[in-house]
Formats: structure tokens, sequence, C-alpha cells
DNA sequence: GTCACGACGTAC
DNA sequence: GACGTACGTCGTGACA
């Protein structure tokens, strides 16, 4: 038990909070109980503060509320029209008009309002004392509670979503989002997350203006240029005084005329310290809760996972007491003894990056950061009986961390191994990852962070290293006996998680990037995009925004009153699309100068100048491979996505030439070719694909004769292609619309091919009956290798939705299943290169495609290896063929 | 400013 | 009412 005079003193935000959870949940989905109150401003109230209990055990804790008071006053309650605002020439809080100062915002809506006798009494079950001054704004309260509790010795955490609070932020005092897994910023953490130290928040708030607040600001001068001035003037006082200097002519003009507004405008945003109150910190102790009312309250209210809480509140209390944040020397011994039998293990999260950060501006910032990162990392680790401890990375553990005996199950191995290479930690044996275990048992869940898992499977907090490794360490063994049941083991322990450390090398080595010829590109598009904006206005007539869709569908369709095939806008703005704008034609010349402009800008702003600010020191830029996402089991690729740089026009080809081969190698390009039709022909066993596949015949050539009865040997390029569409249209699970649109032709039209299409090829249709017999009884659909795919909807009443349903059951084996195999192949790649001590080095996958970076001196012996690796990755019933090309960069390839 | 979302377009 | 799977950018609109 900390020293009573060392107790933090949390000081809530509360209305800010309330607002916050209103609009959230009012976007996503409206919250009421049964009878129709509404509850979700309720709900996340009660959560916060279930959770700020039970995370951080506050002794002092006040919930703040300002002027308005509505907490304790009816709906009906007198209008207050003014309240008192800090004044600078005064010195002191003076009373101002409140329905001005307050213009810009709106009343509170009634189905917020109707929320708040239902927070009051939440408040009084939870006996959470309540600070409010009449007249005061809670800022200005907080403000002063935190300063003075701070001045008698206590640290001071202030629970707000809110940018502004930030200025208080000092040694003692820091600001806690339990909304964002409790990040707690302290002053290092302000001028991470802003880019100024606390104590100049107010000058960057104070140029940077405020619309809502009517907070002025000086114009021209945004959320770039307000840090920028104050990290390089220091203050906004000198900032004033050498206003002369600086050097961008619309800041330097509008400092110059803008002087008494930007000085006001402080004032407005400050945070005063000084309202008339003294600290009484008993007032401030928090009760226990009055469980009955509470569950009373709470059964009103429907929350029913809220009440199961406060059932088991008793064991919740019990697994907390497992929790030690600062261990002792016989703490961590007795965990070592027990961690012999394997552990699990977390990491102290992160905060958000931020654009500052990576690019520190200041010798300063560097000796900050480093004096940062010389903090000692704090590990949570738990063992399945003992208790979890949040522990710095001393001798001992980083001893276990290295034995090879003990096993380790952590959430993110991947992640894990990242921030190990960079705290220089070596962790061995086998280890456990329930972040892929979460993954393999629900594959269409949106995320698998620990929060989100934990959440789902029952575990408490995850919010200190210690909680998080508790969590994991309960959820391994509760995932691992789910995947079992549900024999997802073998796809886990021979695919997703050896090939764990592949992606993290291929992360870690990154590819190189060629800036110069990304720059040409830059300037060459700005240029040519420019040629084609003014052409296009001009023929318009106007000048709009031609980014905008809408802008552009309101010119093109409605004041130009060119015809617009689609019509199909829903009830919203006409479409623009490139399907739409190609269908009208050659001889409408703006069409085409919008689909050159739109292609233009697509790849300026997505890739060649967003690229450059992605590489390191050594010009190459490092992916994620997010491992745990897809539906299918396939990987995908973020931050930046390089599974999606262009190939098919001869302008996206340009950005793939500026991916280059280390100095003195190779790239090594080796893609499956056609692994999904293949597949096709191995699942359904059609006569025809296998002899197709067997005797090396032109796939698409095959069903355009097929399907089109042309012979072979008068096959045309367009039947071809159309075949092609055909082909790919099976794998994406076909239907008369989709191929109907995707060839241009009627529906009728579409649905004949397909017809014929079946006819032929009797086994791919025998193939989808029986898949879809087995999904509809089955409810799911699993790859080769038994990877799984839930499928709702297969027998919903709406066509719509069953239709999805069909679709995804067909091309989800077909699509997983190459993911699957690819996944192998990049494990056996990587230890027979391992083996053979070559230095060649994977780099990208993209689906069914493998990149390397590889020496001269190893190409051929590469070239060979990676064509075996992914041919003999499993014996089908077809072929599986893999193209090897080789290039100094990413576009040249034979 | 922040966030969410739709429209669009890139890849396999 | 969307033939499958992803991710990023931009504009827009709703809230501060």
């Amino acid at each position: 038990m900390p020293d009573q005079a060392t107790d933090p003193v949390f000081l809530l935000d509360t209305m800010s909070f309330i607002f916050r959870a209103y609009h959230a949940m009012q976007r996503s989905r409206p919250m009421t109980t049964r009878s129709g109150q509404p509850t979700a401003a309720v709900y996340v109230f009660v959560n916060m503060l279930e959770r700020l209990r039970r995370d951080f055990a506050p002794v002092y804790l006040a919930a703040v509320f300002d002027l308005s008071g509505e907490v304790f006053r009816d709906a009906t309650a007198r209008q207050i029209t003014t309240l008192k605002k800090w004044s600078a020439a005064e010195k002191t809080f003076v009373a101002v008009d409140y329905a001005g100062y307050k213009a810009n915002r709106a009343a509170m809506p009634e189905d917020l309002a109707s929320q708040i006798p239902l927070i009051r009494r939440a408040i009084e079950a939870m006996r959470i004392p309540v600070l409010a001054v009449e007249g005061y704004e809670a800022d200005d309260v907080i403000g002063t509670i935190a300063c003075q509790a701070a001045a008698q010795g206590h640290p001071v955490q202030i629970v707000s979503p809110d940018k502004d609070m930030m200025q208080l932020v000092t040694e003692q005092i820091s600001i806690l989002n339990p909304q964002k897994e409790n990040l707690v910023l302290d002053p290092a953490g302000v001028e991470q997350v802003l880019g100024v130290p606390p104590q100049r928040v107010v000058d960057v708030m104070a140029l940077r203006g405020d619309a809502i607040d009517n907070v002025p600001g000086a114009p021209g001068i945004g959320d770039k240029g307000s840090v920028e001035l104050i990290r390089q003037f220091g203050s906004l006082d000198t900032l004033l005084e050498r206003a002369e200097e600086v050097s961008r002519k619309t800041w330097r003009e509008s400092l110059l005329a803008n002087r008494e507004t930007v000085l006001l405008s402080r004032e407005l945003v400050t945070i005063h310290t000084s309202v008339p109150i003294a600290l009484d910190l008993e007032t401030m102790r928090l009760g226990e809760p009055d469980e009955e009312a509470l569950r009373s309250l709470y059964t009103e209210l429907e929350f029913t996972s809220m009440l199961r809480g406060l059932a088991a509140s008793s064991t919740t209390e019990q697994a907390s007491m497992l929790v030690v944040e600062e261990p002792g020397a016989t703490e961590m011994e007795a965990f070592a003894m027990q961690a012999q039998q394997g552990f699990a293990l977390a990491l102290e999260s992160k905060l958000p990056t931020t654009s500052q950060e990576e690019q520190p501006a200041s010798l300063l910032d560097l000796a900050e950061s480093a004096e940062a990162s010389q903090k000692p990392l704090r590990i949570g680790v738990a063992t399945a009986e003992g208790p979890a401890l949040t522990m710095p990375l001393t001798d001992p553990l980083r001893a276990l961390l290295a034995d090879s005996a003990v096993p380790k199950r952590v959430h993110d191995w991947k992640a894990l191994l990242h921030r190990m290479a960079q705290e220089q930690m070596k962790i061995q044996g086998q280890v456990e990852d329930t972040m892929l275990l979460s993954w393999l048992l629900n594959p269409t869940h949106a995320t698998q962070t620990l929060a989100d898992v934990a959440a789902r499977n029952g575990a408490p907090s995850v919010a200190t290293p210690a909680t998080a490794a508790r969590a994991v360490a309960m959820l391994h063994p509760k995932l691992l006996a789910e995947a079992e049941a549900l024999q997802l083991l073998p796809v886990y322990r021979q695919i997703d998680l050896p090939l764990t450390p592949v992606l993290f090398a291929m992360e870690q080595t990154g590819i190189r990037v060629d800036l110069a010829a990304l720059d040409r590109l830059s300037t060459r598009f700005a240029t040519e995009m420019h040629t084609a904006a003014e052409r296009i206005f001009s023929i318009a007539g106007t000048r709009f925004n031609l980014n905008s869709p809408k802008q552009l569908g309101d010119v093109l369709f409605v004041q130009m009153g060119l015809p617009n095939p689609s019509a199909r806008g829903k009830s919203k703005s006409v479409s623009t699309a490139q399907d739409v704008l190609e269908a009208l034609g050659e001889e409408h010349e703006i069409a085409r100068l919008v689909l050159e402009y739109r292609h233009l800008s697509k790849l300026k702003s997505t890739y060649i100048d967003t690229l450059p600010a992605l590489v390191d020191g050594n010009h190459r830029v490092h992916t994620t491979f997010q491992a745990a996402a897809t539906a299918t089991g396939r990987l995908s690729s973020v931050n930046p996505n390089l599974q999606n740089i262009p190939i098919r026009t001869e302008l996206g080809r340009e950005i793939r030439a500026a991916f280059i081969a280390s100095p003195g190698n190779q790239l090594l390009s080796a893609d499956y070719s056609q692994i999904e039709l293949r597949l096709m022909a191995h699942f359904s066993e059609d006569p025809l694909l296998l002899d197709a596949y067997h005797s090396g015949r032109d796939i698409h050539a095959l069903t355009a004769s097929e399907v089109f009865g042309i012979p072979i040997d008068q096959m045309d390029k367009t039947m071809r292609n159309r075949a092609k569409a055909v082909n790919f249209g099976i794998v994406y699970g076909i239907s008369p619309f989709g191929l109907a649109a995707q060839l241009g032709v009627s529906q009728q039209e579409a649905r004949q091919y397909i017809d014929t299409y079946f006819e032929r090829y009797r086994g791919v249709r025998a193939f989808i009956d029986r898949t879809l017999e087995q999904v509809r009884s089955e409810g799911v659909v699993r790859t080769l290798f038994g990877r799984m795919r839930p499928i709702p909807d297969m027998t919903s009443r709406n066509p719509a939705q069953r239709g999805f349903a069909e679709r995804t059951a067909i091309n989800t084996p077909l699509q997983g299943t190459a993911a699957d195999l690819i996944k192998l192949a990049m494990i056996a790649l990587d230890r027979a290169l391992a083996a053979r001590g070559l230095a060649a080095r994977l780099v990208l996958q993209v689906h069914d495609e493998l990149l390397l970076d590889v020496p001269e001196s190893e190409i051929a012996e590469v070239a060979a290896l990676v064509k075996e690796s992914m041919e003999s990755v499993a014996t089908l019933r077809v072929p599986l063929e893999a193209d090897v090309a080789i290039g100094t960069n990413w576009r040249d390839m034979d």
C-alpha cells in the first residue's frame, strides 16, 4: 500500500466524456432499453468508472462538472445566462454573457438530457465525490484543484479525452485517457503527441485558434504552422517580438496584423488555476459502491454485462490481487522459479507515434528521446498460477527469455520480435501466439488486439504490462483448447506460427526505393495533372475541385448535361466512377481528360509522394505484414501497403520501376501461375481442367473455345480476354450481374455464358454444389490445410445476403488454400536459404508472388531454390508452376 | 481539430 | 441488390 501522502488524485473531466460517448454511440448504433430510453452515454460513463476503479483503484477521485451543472439540476431548471471567465485586464474572474461565449455550441440534445438523471444516479450509487463550482468552467476547476493537490505532494491524474488539458501537465500532473488503453501523458508524452512541451500548449493553441469556442487565432496559421513557429522561436512572446523574422510571408503578415488577437486568443485558451476554492482531500475520498443501488440501476437500464461484472466482482478482485505492479526481490525470485514451466509476457504499450517524433527537430529532442529510451523497459510476466508482475528487464529475466527450455506465451510475436530487436533482447524456446490463435478461431473479426481478444474471452484488463501478461496467460490454454477442438492446430503449428519469424525478417530487411526516380515522377505528374485540369476547366467553363466526385458529377451531368448511363445515384450524388466515364466514349473529350487526371492524381498521392516519407536512412521502406487480418488467410500489408503497387498501366509501372535491388544485387520475382484456377481443378477434379493443366494448354483459350464455340486456332485476343474474365468470375463465385458488369454485356448474355460454362465444366458445377451443401450444413468452409472461415447467412431469407454467403463459400477455399501454399513455400524457402548460407533475402509477398533481393553471385542457385520451394510445397492433382524472373528493378524483369 | 464514412482506385 | 480479398487517399459532414 503506497504512503497515503502520495496516493494520486484522479480528476474526471466528466462532461467531455459524456459528450464524446454520446456522439460516438450515436453514430454507430443508438443504444436504448426495450422501452426506448437512450442509455449509450450512461453506459460509457459507468463502464469508464468501473474500469478506472478496477485498473487504478483510486483513493481520491472527483467527477468534475462545470457551471451549468446539468447533473444536479432538473431539465427545467433556470437557464444560466452568465458565467465567470478569467479577465486578463482585471486579473480575476468576471461575469460574461454565457449565451454569447457558447454561441457556437448547440444546446444539449434531448436524448442526452434524458440520460443526465441516470448518470446522477450512477454517480451516487458508485459513491463518487462530485466537484462543481457554481459559475466556473470544469476546466478551470480541474486546473485549480490539480495545482493545489500537486503542491501538496500528490500526483494528479486528469482523466480527460481533451487535448486542451495538456497545458496542465507537469511532472506531478499527467493526463489519463482510459478510452485509449489507459494512455498516460506526462510532459514528454505531451511533447511527443503535440510537438511542444506542456508550457507551450497554449501558445500553439493561441496561434491556431479554435472556431468552435470563438478563439480567433492567427488566420493563415494552422496546425502545422503553429507548432513550427513555436518550436522555432521558443515561445509566443518571443515570436511576437520577432515576428519580422518569420520567413514565410503569409505567416509573418498574419502575425504582424493580428498581434492583439493572438494575445487575446491565448487568454481564451488558457486554463486558469485560481478558482476560489480550497482543496479538501477528504471530501474526495472514493467510497465503496452501493451494490444494491447499482444492481437496481443496471437492471433497469438492461446493462446485463455490468450485472455480471457486479456478481463477479469478488472473483475479479481475487484476480487483481494476483497482479503486482511493483514487486520486491522475493516476488521476482518466486516468479523465476515458477517460470521454468513457461510464462506469458507482455511489453509496455507504446505511445502513439507521430510524424514529429520520427524526425527529431533539434539536438534537444534527440537528447530527450535518448533519455526516454534509457528508461528500463518494463515487462509484464505471468505464470499459470502465481501472481503477474510488472518488472524491469534485468539480467535474470533476460536469462529466462533466452532459455530455450522455457516456453513463452505472447500476443503478437512478430511485434515483440521488433521490440526485442530494438532492446537487444533475445527470445528463444517455443513461442505461442494468442493473436494468431484468436484469428484462426475467428478470422472474420475486425481486430485481434490483446484488449479486443481479452474482452471477447472474459479476461479482465490489459492496462499494464502485468495485467496484459496475466490476460495472455489466461487466454493461451483457452484458445489452444478451442483451436484443438476445431482442428486448427495443424494450420497454426505448421503454417502461421513458423511463418512469423520469416515475416519479421522480411519487414526488417525492407526494400530499396529509388528516390530520385520518384522525385522526377512527382514533377512530371504535377505538370501533366495541371495541363489536364486546365483543359477540363476550359471545356467545362467552370473551375471546381476535380478531386471531389460530388462536384465533378454535378459539373458533368447537371451543368453540362452529359448523358449518364449509370443513373445509379443512391439518392446521393451521381456516380463518376471509371466505368461510367469510360462509357461516355471518345466523343466526350472531357471524360477522357478526367480519367487521365484521376489516374495521375491517384498514383501521385498514393505512391509517388507518400513513399519517400517512409524510407529509412538506407532508402529502404519497411512494410508491416498483418498476419492476423484477413478473412481468408491471406496476409495484408500496411504502412505502406506494398501489395498494391501498380503494374497494369504504363504510368503505374513507372512507380514499380522505383523499387530496386540493393547495390550489387538483383531482384528476383517468382509468381504462381493461375494458382486459384489450378486449385479449382484440384478440388473439382473436372476432367477438362485437369487435362488442360496436365498438358500445359492455354486455359483461357480453352474456356473461350468451350463457352463461345471458337476453335482454338481462330482465337482472337478479345474472345480470350472475355474467357479470362469468365475464369476469374468462377473463382470469385460468379453471378450474372457481376460478370455482366465486368464484360459490359447484358445480364442475359452473361447468364448464357455461365450456363454454357457449367455445361462444359461439369466437375466445377458439381464442386460448387457440393461445397454449398456442405457449408449450409456445417456453417464453415475450410482450406485444403484446414484453415476455417465461418459463413453465416447461407440460409438467410435475404437473397443478397445469401448470394454473398454463397460466393464467399466458393472463393474462400480457393483463395485461402493459395494463401496456405505460398506461406508454406516461404517457410521452406527461408529454411533452404539459411541452410545454404545464402545472402539472398525475401523482401515481399504479394499473394501469389515472392520477391527476393539476391546477390549477383547467387542468382542461379536462388532462382532454382525458389522455384523448387514453390512448386513442391504440395502435391496436387495438377502441377503447380512458378515463373521466375530477374531484373534490377521490379518492373523490368525477364 | 477529430472522427467516421463513402467514393474511388490500386493490387492479387 | 455489388463476381472474391485487401489498403490508402480524398472529400464530406457531423461533432467539438
